[in-house]
RNA sequence: GUCUUGUUAGCUCAGCUGGUAGAGCACGUCACUUUUAAUGAUGUGGCCGAUGGUUCGAAUCCAUCACAGGACACCA
C-alpha cells in the first residue's frame, strides 16, 4: 500500500486528530494578502527603527514549513512560498487559548502548508521576521520531507519526483524560471522582428526534416500509422511557399534514439524561416538574439560553463574546411582528398565506415578534431553538400552549401542555412537519400514528394534556422545534463509497464 | 546498444578479510518565550533493489535481472 509507511501513518493520525477536534487540516479559506518577497521588501525599514518592530502593520502570508524550532512556550518556524523564505515567531500567549500546545506543537510540523498573520519585527540576531498573532493549517502533508540540511540529492528521486526536488532545492526552481524566461524572450524577440508564430502538425505521415529515427503511433479510425515529428522544417517551408514571409515555431520534436546527458526523446526547439534573406542575415540575427537574451536575463558576457569560460562578446565565423586546418590541425593537403582523409584518420587510430564520400569524411574530421575546441560562439559555415540535403548550394562552389552551425562550449547550439528552393535539385537530393537508406542508413531522409510539389510552385529565396532550446538553457544556467533543464525528463518505468498499444486495442 | 560505478530507515550516509544492522536529520515523550541545520535527555523506526547460488552462516562473495549515475557509440 502506498501509505503504509509508519511515518505517513503517524501524520495521517495527526490529520485525523484535527478533524475529530473540528479543525480542517485542508482548509480552503486562505486570506493571504502578500507574498514573502514583498513582505521582506516592504518591511525592510523596520530594521532602522528604535524598537525594531512595527505593531501597526499587519500581514498575512502563507507557505510550507521548512524548519521548526520549538523552545517551550515559543517557536520559530521558517515558511517558504514561491517568492522566498520567511521566519515566523510563534508564541503561546499570542494565540488562542490551547492552540499552541494542542494544535501547533502536536499536530503541525515541517512540510505542512500554513498561513500566518502578524506584524514585522527584527530578531536579536538581526533577521526580519513576522510576529504571529494567528496561525492556520492550510494543508497537512502526510509524507515527511527529505532531510532538512542535505535535502534530496539522489538524482533518480530528483527526476522522478521533481516536486520534491523543487521543494528542497531552490536552485532548481531558478533554473526552470530561467528556462521559462528564455522561451518567453525568444517568442518576443521574433515577434518584434515581425515573425508569425505558427503551429504545424506533430503527427506526420512522413518523418522529414532531419536525420533521425522517429516514433511511430497509430490512428485507429483511419487505420494508418503516423510518425511523431522529428522536425517541423518541411511544414514551415510550405508556409513560406504559401506566402508567409517570416514564421517561427517553438515546440517539441521527438527522436527515437539513445538517451544521455544531451539527449532526451522529446526536446524543444525553435525553428524560424525568413523569406528574401540568406544565411548571412541569420548570422546577424543570431548575434542580435544572443545579445537580447543576455541583456534581458542580466547575464555577464563572460559566462562560466563548468571549467570553461565562454566569451559572448567574441563571436567568430569560419568556413568548415578552413576550420579543419586552423582549429583542428589537419594538414591542408589532406582535407580535400577522401583517400588522404581516411589515411589520416586511420593514422590517428580512428576507423570510419567504408564508402563515405568526401563531404561525409570532412564531417568526420570536423567532429573529431574541431567541434570540442569551439568554446567561444563560433559560426562554422560552408558545409559540404553531401551532409546538407536541405541546404542551398553556393553559387561560387557547387560542392558546398550556404549553411552554418553555431557552436558554443564545444556543442552545437544552432543549425541554419539558405534553403534549397530548386524543386528539381531537391528531388534529386531526396533520391540520393533514398539510395543511402537502401544501403543501410536508417536515418536517411524519407522522400517527401508532397513537399517537392510544394516547392514546384515556387518558394522565395529563404533562410531558415533551428536552435535547440534545451541545450541553450543548459548553457545559460551552467547545467551539464539535459535532465536538469527538463521538468520531467524521460525515465524508464520502475516496474515493467504493459504495452500501451495492446491496452488501447482492447477498448 | 557497449563498458563502468552505485542501490542499506522517510532523507543524507557508515557498515573492513562473511558471524543475526549503525549514525545524523525527521518522528514520539520530557525540559526550554528571540532561535538560525536551535539545544539537552530519552525512545520508536529496516525483506540491506529483486531472484538464484556458494557457505554451518550472506548487507558483505558469485551469477542473472531491474533501476539510476558516468563514459563511449548514435544524434540535436
Amino acid at each position: 500500500m502506498i501509505f503504509d509507511n509508519k511515518f505517513v501513518q503517524q501524520r495521517i493520525e495527526k490529520a485525523n486528530i484535527l478533524k475529530n477536534a473540528g479543525y480542517n487540516p485542508y482548509a480552503n479559506n486562505s486570506k493571504r494578502n502578500t507574498t514573502i518577497a514583498k513582505y521582506l521588501n516592504v518591511n525592510a525599514d523596520v530594521a532602522n527603527t528604535e524598537s525594531k518592530r512595527d505593531e501597526k502593520r499587519h500581514y498575512i502570508v502563507s507557505g510550507r514549513i521548512k524548519l521548526q524550532r520549538i523552545m517551550g512556550k515559543a517557536s520559530f518556524i521558517k515558511i517558504e512560498d514561491e517568492s522566498g523564505m520567511l521566519q515566523v515567531y510563534v508564541a503561546r500567549d499570542n494565540l488562542p487559548e490551547g492552540f499552541y500546545n494542542d494544535i501547533f506543537k502536536k499536530n503541525i510540523e515541517v512540510g505542512d502548508i500554513v498561513e500566518v498573520g502578524g506584524y514585522p519585527f527584527v530578531t536579536g540576531q538581526g533577521e526580519l521576521s513576522l510576529h504571529a498573532d494567528s496561525l492556520q493549517l492550510l494543508t497537512k502533508a502526510i509524507s515527511p520531507l527529505p532531510e532538512k540540511f542535505h535535502g534530496v540529492t539522489d538524482k533518480e528521486i530528483r527526476y522522478r519526483k521533481r516536486y520534491l526536488d523543487l521543494i528542497m532545492n531552490t536552485k532548481v526552481k531558478k533554473t526552470f524560471q530561467t528556462r521559462s524566461k528564455v522561451i518567453s524572450l525568444t517568442r518576443r524577440f521574433f515577434e518584434d522582428k515581425g515573425f508569425l508564430e505558427v503551429e504545424t502538425p506533430m503527427m506526420h505521415p512522413i518523418a522529414g526534416g532531419a536525420n533521425a529515427k522517429p516514433f511511430v503511433t497509430h490512428h485507429n479510425a483511419l487505420s494508418i500509422d503516423r510518425y511523431l515529428r522529428i522536425a517541423p522544417e518541411l511544414y514551415l517551408k510550405r508556409l513560406i511557399v504559401g506566402g508567409f514571409e517570416a514564421v517561427f515555431e517553438i515546440n517539441r520534436n521527438f527522436r527515437n534514439e539513445g538517451m544521455d546527458a544531451t539527449h532526451n526523446p522529446e526536446f524543444t526547439s525553435i525553428e524560424f524561416y525568413w523569406a528574401y534573406k540568406t544565411y548571412k542575415d541569420l548570422i546577424r540575427i543570431t548575434k542580435e538574439y544572443f545579445e537580447y537574451l543576455f541583456d534581458h536575463l542580466n547575464l555577464p558576457t563572460l559566462l562560466p560553463y563548468g571549467d570553461l569560460e565562454v566569451n559572448f562578446a567574441n563571436f567568430q565565423e569560419i568556413p568548415l574546411i578552413e576550420s579543419l586546418t586552423t582549429i583542428g590541425g589537419v594538414p591542408a593537403d589532406v582535407t580535400g582528398d577522401a583517400t588522404k582523409i581516411v589515411e589520416y584518420l586511420n593514422a590517428k587510430g580512428i576507423t570510419v565506415k567504408p564508402g563515405l564520400n568526401l563531404g561525409q569524411l570532412q564531417g568526420e574530421l570536423f567532429d573529431e578534431f574541431v567541434e570540442e575546441k569551439l568554446i567561444d560562439p563560433t559560426f562554422i559555415t560552408e558545409y559540404p553538400v553531401e551532409i546538407s540535403p536541405l541546404a542551398r548550394r553556393s553559387d561560387e562552389n557547387p560542392a558546398i552549401t550556404e549553411r552554418f552551425e553555431l557552436f558554443i562550449a564545444g556543442r552545437e547550439i544552432a543549425n541554419a542555412f539558405s534553403e534549397l528552393n530548386d524543386p528539381v535539385d531537391q528531388l534529386s537530393r531526396f533520391e540520393a537519400q533514398m539510395a543511402a537508406k537502401d544501403s543501410g542508413d536508417d536515418e536517411a531522409h524519407e522522400m517527401d514528394s508532397d513537399f517537392v510539389e510544394a516547392l514546384s510552385y515556387g518558394m522565395a529565396p529563404t533562410a531558415g534556422q533551428g536552435i535547440g532550446i534545451d541545450r541553450l538553457v543548459m548553457l545559460l544556467t551552467n547545467e551539464h545534463s539535459i535532465r536538469d533543464v527538463l521538468l520531467f525528463p524521460a525515465m524508464k518505468p520502475i516496474s515493467a509497464e504493459e504495452s500501451v498499444l495492446q491496452n488501447t486495442d482492447e477498448e
